[in-house]
DNA sequence: GCCAACGTTGGC
DNA sequence: GCCAACGTTGGC
């Protein structure tokens, strides 16, 4: 447990790592992810102790932090209430359909990392965020693309 | 605001 | 099972 290494995108406009860093605990349920591959990576994959770079997409794309996986997938209780958004009549407590995970905050990086940034260090080359149109939310990276985004948030603007 | 890329839906 | 239409995502 916790060898596993994350990217997990959110509009800052919809919630941003300063609204996480701004949690009286510092930690939140990281639900409405409604997409089946990036459910199945945080149904099968996440595990307590797992570290995920925040991202913040749409506005200034960049990685901007740490956060910490602090509970594995659990139903995703926006799923199931009708006054939420992301409401979805399939699911139910025996098939919840949608899962959530806990995540907390660890770090703000010194500076972002903007996307085009990343663009043109090989390291990262690899990354599925990198790929043209994707569209994942919810993403594996490996320990060398962590840490490459990790020394260059704390190096600062290139 | 534009538009390419993608996932999902629904008709057949 | 195919595929066109549609809605959404997300970079620019």
């Amino acid at each position: 447990m916790g060898e596993n290494y994350w990217l997990l995108k959110s509009e800052p406009g919809c919630y941003s790592i300063d609204d996480l860093a701004a949690e009286p605990d510092q930690t939140t349920c990281w639900s409405g992810v409604r997409n089946f591959q990036a459910r199945n990576f945080m149904r099968d994959g996440m595990a307590v102790g797992d570290k995920a770079v925040f991202y913040h997409s749409v506005t200034d794309p960049s990685a901007v932090g740490v956060m910490g996986i602090v509970r594995a997938a659990y139903a995703d209780p926006t799923a199931q209430d009708p006054q939420d958004s992301h409401f979805d009549p399939r699911a139910t407590p025996e098939k919840p359909l949608w899962y959530a995970v806990d995540v907390r905050f660890e770090r703000k990086f010194r500076s972002p990392v903007p996307l085009r940034a990343m663009r043109v260090v090989p390291a990262l080359a690899g990354m599925e965020l990198l790929r043209k149109g994707s569209r994942l939310s919810v993403m594996p990276i490996n320990a060398q693309e962590f840490a490459t985004l990790c020394r260059m948030g704390e190096e600062g603007a290139e």
